[in-house]
DNA sequence: AACAGTACTTAGCAGGCGCTGC
DNA sequence: GCAGCGCCTGCTAAGTACTGTT
């Protein structure tokens, strides 16, 4: 049985190919293998042709997932399964629920335990086999420099899983073969070769744009590409600029602050939504909210695009004034649920806006994100919606720094500190991950830890005291030595357990709380190499190799003395 | 203004690797 | 030396924003 489902293209989509020329005559030069086995349609084994097994194999290796119990996923799944059968597999297999994935998935569950029970050096020469790979087509030559690329393989075949309700949950997203891709190079580099017997699509020389390579994929027709990975000039660069700009929104924002507060009195309607939509953008790091295609893509909104059964208005709420509820989902279907205190005018136009709708009409029928964004521009030069989310993340960040650094503090204490801040800013973004399967366990491990060692320093207190006493009555200088030595234990018991204490603290306030998004695409990194400068925490505390990578340029140029 | 197409950033999750504590 | 766990990395989906065409 070959894997077929988990063979990636490369970028050069080339080297799989290669790597499979043999000497004339030889086929392979391994092969191992359990022998067939068997779908079974209706209770009875069946024989499935390559490609249908294929598709069968994604299926089932799905199996131990929730969605594929769920009814689009089946439908789509079968819908273009059938599509890729023989006719006569067409005409026998007709319901899913007939079909019997069991052993196939059986197989691929063996074969996955097989592969993590490898021994050691077969492992090690696997991962010597990749990182070879990765040497080789993992990284470009652009204006001299040698860059590493984000992502050099091509996705593999599969199920499409999309996030949250997907529509297309389900269907069968194809094999990039190399007639998908186009390459982009320059004129006078050494082209990469395609896969023997295989062309690209096409081969451009366009040095407006920043990607390697590009296709289409199958699903919702949109373009994917092959880019640099963050730690290069190039990305280094737009990261950089990217803070600049939220940088230069604050010398403006207050008077834009003003304007939209003026604009909630406008005649003109238009423009008091678009008012009222940028207060809740400013204030609430709401996303832009563009409009997409119904029945293509889940049921999420942002600003612009928010219904009005996604707001309840409250006169008065838990002694709050003029209190709106929000309820929608976002961005990959995560949900915002926030209860706001509003200035009376919001609340007054939000009335307006709601008036004589249905529950499923537009909240801001004469908004778009165009309308918003060109509005913007001519605030500021470069202004658009979600320079808003920088700037206030990063603003955010710098006064929470501010706020809670306690120079007194020892380095578990500051990045404690540290974390409430960046959390501070998840929460204002709205960054959430589901609550670590582990997490109740861990907390509770950790909980008795915490009472282990309170324990130690309660037995520690009692020893101290005990030499103090014996030191008293015997005024003995090798008893005032063992207070020394009790008292030193004491202390670093005390310092154990509170730095314990503050992890846990740590992890409760954090257990649903993401911290990396806001940190790697919202926080001006020279914020907190400032920090770390000022109050003498080493970089490596706060970004891991990766992030040092990405941030490098800000690691370069920030002194202690950088305020955004 | 609507629309399609393009390029890029932002997003959470799964799985594996390496570190820590026994 | 090993198990368990947490962090890191890779993956790829899902946004934003802008351009050009009709």
């Amino acid at each position: 049985m070959p894997d077929l489902g988990n063979s990636h293209g490369l970028l050069c989509v080339c080297s799989r190919w290669e790597e499979e020329k043999k000497e004339d005559g030889i086929k392979w030069m391994q092969l191992e293998h359990r022998g067939p086995y068997f779908f079974y349609y209706d209770g009875k084994p069946l024989k499935l042709s390559l490609a249908t097994e294929e598709i069968a194999t994604f299926y089932a290796k799905m199996l131990d997932h929730e969605y594929t119990t769920k009814e689009i996923f089946q439908n789509n799944f079968f819908h273009d399964w059938r599509k890729e059968m023989t006719s006569e597999e067409q005409e026998i297999i007709k319901d899913l629920d007939k079909c019997d994935f069991g052993e196939i998935h059986k197989y691929f569950v063996d074969k996955n335990e097989a592969r993590k029970a490898l021994p050691k050096e077969e492992k090690q020469k696997l991962k010597e086999e990749a990182d070879k790979i990765q040497e080789e087509y993992g990284y470009c030559i652009m204006d001299g420099h040698r860059e590493k690329i984000g992502n050099f393989k091509t996705e593999p075949p599969g199920l499409f899983r999309g996030r949250g309700e997907h529509p297309k949950m389900g269907m069968l997203k194809k094999r990039i073969m190399p007639e998908d891709v186009i390459i982009n190079c320059s004129k006078d580099s050494k082209i990469p070769e395609p896969p023997e017997g295989h062309k690209w699509k096409e081969v451009r020389f366009d040095n407006t744009v920043t990607w390697l390579a590009s296709w289409t994929e199958n699903i919702q027709n949109t373009l994917k590409y092959i880019m640099l990975n963050p730690s290069s000039k190039l990305k280094g660069e737009k990261d950089w600029q990217k803070y600049e700009v939220a940088r230069r929104l604050k010398d403006v924002v207050h008077t834009i602050r003003a304007q939209y507060r003026k604009d909630w009195k406008s005649k003109e309607i238009k423009k008091r939504q678009r008012a009222v939509a940028l207060y809740f953008i400013d204030k609430l790091a709401l996303r832009a909210g563009n409009e997409k295609e119904e029945g293509e893509t889940a049921d999420t909104v942002g600003c612009c695009s928010l219904r009005v059964e996604h707001i309840q208005l409250h006169p008065q709420l838990d002694g709050q004034e003029h209190v709106v509820e929000f309820d929608f989902l976002g961005k990959d279907s995560i949900r915002y649920y926030n209860k706001v205190s509003v200035e009376k005018p919001v609340f007054k136009n939000l009335q307006l806006f709601m008036k004589n709708k249905d529950p499923s009409d537009d909240l801001f029928e004469h908004l778009n994100t165009t309308f918003l964004n060109k509005h913007l521009q001519d605030l500021m030069d470069g202004l658009t919606a979600k320079v808003f989310r920088t700037y206030n993340a990063s603003i955010t960040l710098q006064e929470q720094l501010k706020a809670l650094t306690n120079s007194e503090d020892n380095v578990a204490g500051k990045l404690l500190s540290y974390n409430r801040a960046n959390r501070a800013v998840a929460i204002l973004c709205n960054h959430q991950r589901s609550i670590p399967k582990t997490f109740a366990r861990s907390m509770q491990v950790l909980q008795e830890k915490i009472d282990a060692k309170k324990k130690q320093v309660e037995e520690a207190q009692e020893e101290v005291k005990k030499a103090e006493d014996e030191f008293k009555d015997t005024k003995d200088s090798k008893a005032e030595v063992n207070v020394e030595k009790k008292k030193k234990l004491l202390k670093r018991l005390e310092e154990q357990l509170a730095r314990m204490n503050i992890q846990a603290t740590d992890k409760e306030e954090n257990k649903q709380i993401a911290l990396g998004t806001s940190k790697l695409n919202y926080l001006d990194p020279r914020i907190t190499v400032a920090w770390c400068k000022k109050f003498g925490i080493p970089i490596e505390k706060i970004y891991n190799k990766t992030q040092r990578e990405k941030f490098a340029w800000a690691i370069d140029m920030a002194g202690e003395d950088f305020e955004f």
